[in-house]
DNA sequence: AAGGACTTTGAACGATCGCTCAAGTCATTT
DNA sequence: AAATGACTTGAGCGATCGTTCAAAGTCCTT
């Protein structure tokens, strides 16, 4: 029985999360797949092509993740929840606390543009994702008429990339969960 | 006439900044500080050994960049200067918005420990001085006697970290600057 | 001028990198 | 049973990695 790229990819984005593009070599995802070098290239055709599906896969599982919070009666209670779930992770989880796009960026370098493109886009996914969050929340009266959504999206993603970095250097979740309350209740004031 | 340690971590800071520790080789060290490898490894020991000097400068320098702003009339405005600064840097130098202390984060995992704690340490410095900066706007009236000032550095730090991501990838320098005057409009409501 | 300490040189080492491809396996069709 | 086509195998390619070290160069002291 073939095993599913779904599969695959779930277990080389666990690699590539942790150790990051460059540092992950060809043998380590040969043992982590179980796979020979020869399968691998022929299911993904390179090194490249197999992790460019495993950051498309992160970023619609992340859109996701994000836009079902503004399936919800509460959607910045629900999306502060999501915050946290985040940059908490425990334990051997902890490789997650730190965004994959954002990891990412410092591989740019020796990525090829079109790959590069694949992450850049990612962002402005994520963004966009926020804003949907937001659009519901002042629908539910929660952030004033008058606020410049667009704007508060960037300052979400800011938020998102900062706090996740933090989380991922302190450790200290009572930290982290005080400065995500402070970044909501900055939201609630936002003009 | 012997090239002064200082010249050259400076150069090669700049390619340790630009591509990221693990994707430096030392053949393009070689060319950038125009010495034989013998040459790097007697002054420098290794790889690591030299790297550890550049993260090491880095601290210090940014360390003495921020507790600047503490030195002035109004620290939060100097500070707010020199968010700007950092975060608009153009053309050439784009590669220096983003740390290079979170930009090592992604090459943790092939440093050696004690490298490691160099750059964890660092993170740690950099946020007393944010603190110090803190202290004096208290002094100055601009940040209320109540105060968490820990928790305000914590978060300053978080600010700092995301908005140099953001700018980085984004490139709106326009928008930068407004995100970075919320955050200081935030600092002043601040309990 | 000779000696000695320090520094620089650059060819070359073993290890590892991403990747290729001729040969082999296996299920399905004829 | 033989042929076909899709997929897998793994030894091994050329390139590059960080590093070493014997030899040569440089400079001060005697």
């Amino acid at each position: 029985m073939k095993i599913s790229n779904e599969e695959l990819i779930k277990n080389a984005t666990v690699l590539f999360w942790k150790k990051g593009y460059s540092a992950v070599g060809m043998r380590e995802l040969q043992t982590a797949l179980d796979m020979r070098p020869g399968s691998i290239y022929h299911r993904f055709k390179s090194k490249d092509g197999l992790f460019r599906l495993v950051i498309e896969t992160y970023v619609e599982d992340s859109k996701s993740d994000i836009e079902a919070c503004s399936a919800v009666p509460d959607a910045l209670a629900e999306l502060e929840r999501y915050f946290v779930s985040v940059t908490t992770c425990p334990g051997e989880l902890q490789y997650q606390r730190q965004c994959l796009l954002v990891r990412t960026l410092s591989d740019m370098e020796q990525l090829p543009e079109a790959i590069r493109q694949v992450v850049v886009d990612g962002m402005a996914t994520l963004k966009s994702a926020f804003l949907l969050v937001l659009e519901n929340a002042q629908q539910q009266g929660n952030i004033s008429q008058e606020a410049d959504l667009n704007e508060l999206a960037a300052w979400l993603q800011c938020q998102f990339v900062g706090l996740r970095t933090q989380a991922f250097v302190c450790e200290d979740d009572e930290q982290t969960k005080r400065l995500i309350s402070r970044a909501m209740s900055e939201l609630n004031n936002a003009a």
